[in-house]
DNA sequence: CCCGGCGGAGAACGTTCGTTCTCGGTGATG
DNA sequence: CATCACCGAGAACGAACGTTCTCCGCCGGG
């Protein structure tokens, strides 16, 4: 337990400062400094500064995955869930240290010289996007409304980062129910 | 005009290397070599670091804005204006180097402790908004689909970019349609 | 009490980077 | 021709970084 709680408080203090100030302006010391443990200790959990950076991004799409589920306890309907996406964005998007998402950041960062960071990435919007495909088949809207919602999340959070306007989601959130409202009704038609 | 020359020189080489590698893995030595000149040229233009990436920038947002005007001439249209935006991206995310926004990547990387680079991107992000927010007008739509159509153009990007799948202009550009359909016919009931 | 290994603090090392300096050459001006 | 300002090539410098090593104190087993 000792040694997980270790390893817990390195990825969690690397988090705040990669995502704080950028993963190529932090260094290992100031990862140290934040965790309370030593150098030995942060590279006897992880061989190298990237094997941090992957447990980071590992973290973080533990975080954002349960904060959606959570976001969305009680909503049956797959419309309401859909839309409490943008919900749970907006929530996000008014904690003071919002600075955009962590993974979009670290693709710009690293994504180019790192392929193990641009597949991590790749991994997290690739799940973000099969949860809410599988919502879209539910309310039997055509599969083509998948990707759009996504896209709608993304740039909410671009948004919001560059222009520190937190009712990005909200916009999102309205071109959504129109999206959704539409696929609905042109199946309705067809079925 | 030799003077231009070099300065241009200087600014399209570091452009390249930036956007390929991200600017932090880019060293003044390489900007040196791939722009054929001294490091003393490059800091008579520019003071710092700092001073040539907002110089790359400046000339990416030129690029853009450019591009973006004749991927629409002939189109009088507001409504036919406002999808070239996404038929401009497209095009875009065909290119064999595309890598996502450059203006996004910069925000990622040094948004956080550079300020001056933060407003660099944001005035490059707030031009394009105010470009379609002028359409929006002028199709007589309600002033939020404005911030609606730009958060799809900001989502295409990063999806393409990281996903690595061109087609999300298209799905932007679908998602774009409805919208904005949907926007007119509102505007249609109440007048 | 003694000993051996483990862990932490921090120095050290090699590299890279941003920036400046030195040096030798070149071309215009008198 | 002499002078002088300017230029490029590249060395030099100080800082920061990722990673490793050294040293010392601590703690459990004899």
């Amino acid at each position: 337990m000792t040694e997980k709680g270790v390893r817990a408080r390195i990825v969690e203090a690397a988090d705040r400062l990669f995502y704080g100030h950028g993963i190529g302006r932090v260094g290992m010391d100031a990862v140290r400094d934040e965790a309370g443990a030593s150098l030995k200790a942060i590279y006897r959990e992880f061989s190298s500064k990237e094997d941090l950076v992957l447990a980071v991004l590992e973290h973080r799409h533990q975080l954002w995955t349960a904060g959606l589920e959570s976001a969305m306890v009680g909503l049956t309907e797959p419309r309401e869930r859909l839309l409490a996406v943008y919900d749970y964005l907006a929530s996000w998007f008014d904690e003071a240290d919002f600075r955009g998402c962590g993974f979009i950041n670290a693709f710009a960062e690293l994504g180019a010289d790192s392929p193990r960071i641009a597949a991590a990435v790749r991994d997290h919007k690739a799940s973000f996007q099969r949860y809410v495909d599988a919502q879209v088949v539910e309310i039997g809207a055509a599969p083509s409304l998948g990707p759009q919602l996504a896209i709608l999340a993304e740039g909410a959070q671009t948004s919001a980062a560059i222009a520190g306007a937190p009712d990005a989601a909200m916009s999102a959130r309205a071109a959504a129910e129109v999206l959704i409202d539409a696929a609905m009704a042109g199946q309705a038609d067809r079925g």
